[in-house]
DNA sequence: TGTACATCAGTGAACGCGCGTTCACTGATGTAC
DNA sequence: TGTACATCAGTGAACGCGCGTTCACTGATGTAC
């Protein structure tokens, strides 16, 4: 047997990984398969040993993110699904509507960079995107006061303003406008998540 | 001389029209020059005789939202900038994420359908973005009760969860979770407009 | 009123380019002896 | 321990395709006489 079987699934994380970060900066269509092969040092015709298409890649990719880079993002924020509250949906808030959130293209929420690219892909990859929404939407609903009677609706409300407002932050070149933009996004989910409505 | 000069104006406002269509329905680059030119009833090289390129078209085509669909839109939902009010607001806000909103495709306000390729886009691109975003937070701004302390801040807040709660809403297949997020965003909306924060 | 003419919106073949994918191959590697 | 071998990850030329853009041309139209 040449290779070990690691070197391969090694590869392919690596080109996941790689993929994920040049979707993120250009979008779907706007990577090309030698890109990304290159910038794992391999060339373009090894991708098919890996995966069957680009569409393939992308749906993987989105998915990826919860487990890889989200996971990483959970915990700095401090996030812990079990043991919660009321601080853990404010570390939330102000941990996606960040200024480092924002500045990081690479690394940042692909709810973010990748909306409407999704919008118009395969079913897998809007699946996928799916299982994001509905993550950060636990997260936030089992990490609300139990007194919230409409918990799941705030949660989904939460979710709407704080990838709105990155998004928007995103797309706007003012600085100065896109600064206002996330604060007051992240002021009233703040205060949106102590809301007894 | 020949054709009137009318001729040629109209013909290049139809153009414009059918690649709002177009490109709210699948993305800038998903669109080509043939298509657009085949739904004015044209062939592709006559584009050049109105457009320098197809970015050109692509900036004109957000820009010219505002005084086209978008008009239509607020006359609709009520909206008049002059003597409005916080029913002006709450209209507002239900039309933007009503569900005649979220099934119109072809209509739907460019924030919605087109974030993700307008962050990648030229810088004319973007500032037209900019000025549809300046202008639904301009309406919201000055419709607000006067005795909010931060109108601004919530008029851009109101703005992040209208096109995020759309946005997502739009990506997700399964209709009832969709369903779930749009309502929610709008019910909060309309109560942070009431919020005095 | 009728006709020749000039204009320029529109045509469609052609060009260059980059992309996704295929495929015959190469050569690095672990294993069997 | 050393060597021959089988495997298969990786290579890179090639293919087909569609796109944005150019350009020499056509022909519908308003105007001048």
């Amino acid at each position: 047997m040449p290779y070990t079987p690691e070197h391969k699934v090694e590869t392919r994380k690596r080109i996941l990984e790689q993929a994920r970060i040049l979707f993120n900066r250009k979008g779907f269509t706007e990577v090309s398969i030698d890109e990304i092969m290159a910038g794992v040092g391999l060339t373009r015709g090894g991708f098919y040993n890996h995966f069957r298409n680009k569409n393939e890649l992308y749906a993987e990719t989105v998915a990826s993110f919860l487990n890889g880079r989200g996971k990483t993002w959970r915990d700095e924020a401090g996030v812990d699904p079990e043991n919660g509250g009321p601080e853990t949906v404010a570390a939330m808030i102000n941990s996606y509507l960040s200024p480092e959130h924002l500045s990081d293209i690479d690394g940042q929420c692909p709810m973010i960079a990748l909306p409407s690219d999704v919008a118009r892909a395969t079913p897998e990859v809007r699946a996928a995107y799916q299982m994001l929404l509905r993550a950060m939407a636990w997260l936030f609903e089992h990490n609300l006061p139990d007194n919230l009677e409409n918990r799941r609706d705030t949660a989904l409300a939460l979710s709407a303003l704080c990838v709105g407002g990155m998004v928007l932050s995103r797309t706007i070149d003012d600085p100065a406008l896109a600064d206002d933009l996330r604060k007051a996004a992240r002021q009233f989910a703040v205060e949106l998540s102590q809301l007894d409505a």
